[in-house]
DNA sequence: ACCTGAACACCGTTCAAGT
DNA sequence: ACCTGAACACCGTTCAAGT
């Protein structure tokens, strides 16, 4: 039987590096000097893990590296974190502990905007970590995470119930909100500019491949599709949604 | 230069993948010497390694154990495929072009509840997907993608302007609910019974750990985060969407 | 007892050799 | 010309040996 456990289903094998993006760069910062690391411990090797990742991708940490990059043995990683995965969580964690708290403005509205802008700018500043920090399993019960993840749960509920929400509502208003921005964050980051020579926009996004008779009105969005502003779409879908809270609370 | 191929749309669609393009033959009949396997295609590649990511997770599928799955030297493999990532790739794109198409109900809200629902169901059927579709840089150019991952754009921009919507506000409205709805999913799949011998929300969601006074209204709502419909979650995102959708619609 | 690094059991992918 | 599989250059992690 096949037990789908991500951390205990074994110590699997990450794939191997890209031929193209071996050796090509360098240690984002190297100390010779022994003198000049800091003592080895698990907040060191998280912030240089996430230093590696925001530089060069998730691939791109290795345990291997990782010791390079801390100017130790890789073996010595292993006394201050379990394994590569919980690397990764302690990467996820130290990222999501740095969502800025807008405090209450006293406009609900305006606080859940603003939170949302702040996640954003946290996901566009560590673009390899968003998918990580959104997708991983944190299968860890609620109240087992750590606490800095869930002070905006706590802070929003405060914000929403101040308005008038029901508790229970402020927590489905919590996670359609969470949901939706997360959804868009991830969205926007496989947005691309792909050919910034090509001007035309149905050329520049292939769109002149689609059959006409089958696509019209996504080839007549050419230009819509090529002006993508990650901040506005965030915005009109906020505002969507804060119009349908306000009924909501209303009704 | 990327040649219009009507056959494209069903069996083949093949993806952006520059290099993906090229080995692809026909099928040819010689090769049923292994007794009941098939010849080995991109199509039977894909679809086994998508029996194997759906049955043990993504990390299960390598490239020696694909061939080991399909009878055949693991090398075999990269005659119909340039590598592991586009076998990652191809998985997303054959679960994404399963995704039901229900067709126009007459009513524009009851279409895009109906869509969702579909999504949902979709990454449920294939919750080690899920995260590939949503979350893997399909940075092809728009245009380049197969055709059976923009037909849910066409259909919905369809849907959205027959209702009255402007076609800009249309495909501003496909994102905001495709955002919201992919939020949604891989909060859901996240979402875990953890510990179902204890029955006290509280301790079962390891809330009691956190402090009282910090955190007085995430410890309230024990029995509601224990309850998780996610259904009924996604159906309440969406009451709020669509309430704000049909205000946008009258203003 | 702690620390180290050699060794193990894998990877993805290349490429020379065989047909 | 196609196909094969040995070989390469990596992995994460274990564990015996050294201190």
């Amino acid at each position: 039987m096949v037990v789908d456990d991500p951390v205990a289903a074994d110590g699997d094998a990450r794939r191997g590096g890209r031929a193209g993006a071996r050796g090509e760069r360098r240690p984002t910062s190297r100390r010779p000097a022994s003198g000049r690391r800091g003592a080895l411990d698990r907040e060191r090797v998280v912030r240089t893990a996430l230093a590696v990742v925001d530089a060069e991708g998730l691939d791109a940490l290795t345990m291997r590296r990782l010791g390079a990059e801390l100017g130790c043995d890789p073996m010595a990683v292993y006394r201050h974190t379990p394994n590569r995965d919980a690397v990764l969580d302690g990467i996820a964690e130290l990222v999501v502990e740095q969502l800025a708290t807008p405090a209450g403005s006293g406009d609900w509205q305006e606080d859940l905007r603003a939170s949302a802008h702040a996640f954003r700018a946290l996901a566009l500043a560590h673009p390899h970590v968003a998918p990580l920090v959104i997708t991983r399993p944190l299968s860890t019960p609620i109240g087992l995470r750590p606490l800095g993840t869930l002070r905006p749960l706590e802070r929003t509920l405060a914000l929403l119930e101040d308005a008038g929400f029901a508790p229970e509502d402020a927590l489905h208003v919590y996670r359609a909100v969470t949901s939706f921005v997360a959804g868009h964050v991830l969205t926007e980051l496989q947005e691309l500019v792909v050919d910034p020579e090509e001007t035309d926009d149905l050329l520049r996004l292939g769109l002149y491949r689609l059959p006409p008779g089958e696509f019209p009105r996504t080839r007549a969005l050419a230009g819509a599709l090529a002006r993508y502003d990650g901040g506005a779409e965030l915005d009109q879908g906020l505002d969507v949604l804060l119009s349908g809270l306000r009924a909501q609370l209303l009704g």
